[in-house]
DNA sequence: GCGAAATGCGACAGTGGTGTCGCAGAATGG
DNA sequence: CCATTCTGCGACACCACTGTCGCATTTCGC
């Protein structure tokens, strides 16, 4: 049901729980049993989408450089594919959500990018605030890309090179 | 009417009509008045936004570079704002609508890139379908931006600056 | 095979957005 | 100044989605 879930609010959020269950197969009632609410759906699916960016971000220890952390964490996100369209396709829809701390939308990853960039690997001439917004976007583009021509890992590739290069100095 | 139809509908495209019409300080009815429809206001943005990135596009003569093209249509975009969300945010939004002809999304575009291929400026290892996808996200990107943080002649310029980055051989 | 648990089905009221009215109060222009 | 036009307000029925329920049916474990 998570994965029907963020299949179908991947492309639209507002779509209903109906549209969901006939993309689980399964009914609606038994949607209701397991999710008493709208909401419950959304935090059990937030929980979970964010669990598994964490457990694919493991490998990530912090001695690394920055822009490797980054990388790794932009592949990580392209295979996981809807569930990463649905955490990151409108930076406000979790916005208030007790699951939601700011921590996981931007604070680490202002962190990093600022370590990237005294590292070296980011230009003086790119904000922060781009840098930041063209890896969200490129993270969904990827993973958009992957449902549609280009295999997973080859839009992560071109996800990563094209970061690179746009943030190069 | 149309631009807070634009501006409520770039951020929540399911939003309702009465928060469109708060936005554009007039009454329900009196939106309702000038389009019956909310298909109507939908059609109405659409062909309005569609001519102004005609218009914007008007410079382009087929003689220069089609990556010059690719980048004056960039920074024109970027400078509506909110109608290019509007219009890119969903490539699937107007499927089946008469006034969106896949040549405005798709055709017209993609002619563009393999032109810019043609011409060296977008290298053999980048797909086709990623330089379009790229585009489109850094067109809605950049927009986004420019409601946000950088001033918008900034955010269209690093725009142009990561695609020709991105693609470049 | 039998009992328990899970599932599907249909019905229900509640809710919020939609589209349509009529009417009353501005605003506009001659 | 008056007449025409535009606008706001409230009311209405309609519809889709939501959340809840009871009951029949299927599935599963033993």
């Amino acid at each position: 049901m998570l994965d029907a879930a963020a299949a179908v609010w991947a492309h639209d959020f507002s779509a209903s729980l109906s549209s969901i269950a006939l993309r689980a197969d399964v009914s609606r009632s038994t949607l209701h049993r397991y999710f008493t609410d709208r909401q419950a759906l959304i935090d059990a699916l937030l929980l979970d989408s964010l669990a598994r960016l964490e457990t694919a971000d493991d490998g990530s220890a912090t001695a690394v450089p920055a822009m490797e952390t980054l990388e790794h964490f932009l592949r990580a996100g392209v295979e996981m594919g809807d569930r990463v369209i649905f955490l990151f396709a409108d930076p406000k829809r979790f916005e208030g959500n007790p699951h939601w701390s700011s921590d996981d939308g931007d604070e680490e990853m202002r962190a990093l990018v600022d370590r990237a960039r005294a590292e070296g690997a980011i230009g003086a001439g790119i904000p922060t605030s781009w840098a930041l917004n063209l890896y969200y976007a490129l993270l969904y583009t990827a993973a958009e890309v992957s449902n549609q021509d280009l295999p997973r890992h080859v839009a992560a590739d071109l996800a990563v090179q094209s970061f690179r290069r746009s943030v190069a100095p």
